[in-house]
DNA sequence: GTGAAAGCGCTAACAC
DNA sequence: GTGTTAGCGCTTTCAC
């Protein structure tokens, strides 16, 4: 007890915190109690260097008692870096990124490594005020699904020695790790399904142009498309924000076109979400008067009727690898490049009787 | 290549961070490339104390040349404390948790607080686990939806002086500000509405016994029978984790009672999910089989067919006001309760014949 | 107005 | 084996 500068501190006049309490015990305090030198209590909890079976109990018994917790911030002062990496997503709020930010969370707390989290919104300032920030902190690394507009900043982390992982995307003129799904194969895969089953109007609501993702799921959709011999309408393709407005907005746009499309082909959940809204919104029928299909299999595809046929991305799984690249844990591979899987339901059908 | 630029740096022999590139500059050498001293640096930055316009000029200038940014850990080692705020939650993929994430984030970056996020599962181990290590980095605040079981933790961290706001949840013997909707009015609200239809029969999917919010909601459902002078089935009362499986098993154990009930109440969207799952499975119709209703008005409620009557929590807002609270904002207030809002669809109907 | 210096909690190098 | 000490980057007090 003791701890003697309280009877009638200086401070907590005006401002006051009086909530605080107790300040945590320092590994001078511990030194103290345990009747050893700091550098002994340091070599205790390190494990390194050695130390008398005596004193490391009589420490450890000090570190209890006094409920001791090493600062993060006098540890990271003197080794130069913490145990933090930045995660930068563009809406925790989509559950795509919540489940990958699970799987970075779970690897991370495995890894011995604290996540400190932003949401961009896709918006460039804040990638960049992010970014910023998590130099400050000196985070050890960073995991992010880059937008195109700041490559200065993504490069002057990487030399300023920050371990950069990108997610989905990746940005042209910067050799960075990845964790990536195969867009273009995805996308294909989906298209095709489509062809396959006579579809030959097929609406596309992608992505922005400006992310490579999107670039790729596009060409995916081009390609399957020109190898079945088959011309893209391009009234039926439109690249789209996340946001559900805009998305919705896209949606009702391709169903505008005349004749309507008989399927429609959505390059993410959001943009599914707005599709199928957008066709409820209509009053058609799935899959009777459209097919849709979409990428990410989000809990809700199979509760809508009907459930719908996606093309899968293992979140989870990408958010761990994530964490593990950013560390460059043991053996990390240089890059992810997982494949996506077709999961056939039923919101797709061949399309009526074509005329 | 290169990698020259370094002349000839003192260190860099051995151990020799390969991957790392230029050390971040520091307030030593800024003060050095300006022709000032430290104390005059940091004046200038924090905006403290006097400074000539000449010399403000000239460090200004050599932080903008250096790119210089301040490094959170001195800065934090001197304060005494950090511009970091931990976030527990206890499912980051979910997305009511997500949204609540998104608000606090907002908020954290308007007030400029950094967040590091953790997710339990809601197991107490690893919730022990994150508030440990929160206080080890030495975070400012916590925001929780704490599991019942480590009263103690709590207490600690509220007697070492971390600002503690609950969220969801609300612990006895622990007075600590908390971010809660009207749990009980929640429930209530939509137990009242199926009586109202002429249902009296109704299974409740609760959440787990152990949270407050939990006994909340079956409070709410109970009395709302009572005050309609109705009686509790208690075979149709359920309460259960959120994990889907088990989820899924409980509503199945509701809907296989016999008779079966007219309608079912699921206590969040996990359980409603899971609830519109097991429906699903048995092929039952709704609303003409049975009603359903749920506490979170997620994206999928209206998605679904027919969509589903909720009782909405401001998950957004929440967070925001969690955030307001935990660095203790401009006369923010005590704790925040708001009230749930009933959003009608159309997943509840009235019995059929009720025999 | 500004520089010098102390000290925040920790680790590691070096005496003993 | 263990204690002492320097120094990580920063803020702040105190001379000047």
């Amino acid at each position: 007890m003791s701890e003697p500068g309280r009877p009638d501190l200086p401070d907590g006049t005006e401002d006051a915190h009086l909530a605080a309490g107790a300040r945590q015990p320092t590994i001078k305090t511990i030194a103290a109690a345990a009747g050893v030198g700091v550098g002994t209590v340091s070599r205790v909890l390190s494990g390194r260097g050695y130390v008398s079976l005596d004193t490391r109990a009589k420490v450890e018994e000090a570190v209890r008692e006094l409920r001791y917790r090493p600062s993060a911030i006098g540890r990271g002062l003197k080794e130069q870096r913490t145990k933090n990496i930045g995660l930068l997503v563009a809406d925790v709020s989509n559950s795509y990124y919540g489940d990958f930010a699970k799987g970075v969370l779970a690897e991370a707390r495995h890894l011995d490594r604290h996540v400190i989290v932003g949401s961009s919104d896709d918006d460039a300032a804040a990638e960049r005020e992010y970014v910023e920030l998590f130099l400050e902190q000196r985070v050890e690394g960073i995991i992010a699904f880059p937008s195109s507009e700041n490559l200065g900043v993504w490069r002057e982390a990487k030399e300023l020695g920050v371990n950069l992982v990108f997610a989905d995307r990746v940005l042209d003129g910067l050799d960075v790790p990845s964790v990536v799904v195969d867009n273009h194969d995805g996308a294909y895969a989906l298209t095709e399904y489509l062809i396959v089953l006579g579809h030959r109007r097929i609406g596309y609501l992608g992505g922005p142009r400006e992310v490579s993702s999107g670039r790729e799921r596009e060409q995916g959709y081009r390609d399957a498309h020109a190898d079945a011999g088959l011309e893209v309408v391009e009234e039926l393709v439109v690249p789209s924000h996340f946001t559900r407005r805009n998305a919705f907005a896209n949606a009702l746009r391709i169903l505008g076109a005349e004749p309507l499309p008989t399927a429609l082909v959505a390059s993410n959940n959001i943009l599914g979400e707005a599709a199928i809204g957008a066709v409820r919104h209509l009053g058609l029928d799935i899959p009777d008067d459209l097919s849709v299909v979409m990428f990410d299999d989000v809990p809700w595809a199979t509760l809508v009727t009907p459930p719908i046929t996606v093309v899968t991305q293992p979140a989870r799984r990408l958010g761990r690898e994530a964490a593990r690249l950013v560390v460059r844990a043991a053996s990390a591979p240089g890059s992810v490049l997982v494949r996506t899987e077709l999961v056939v339901r039923s919101s797709a059908a061949p399309p009526r009787a074509t005329a």
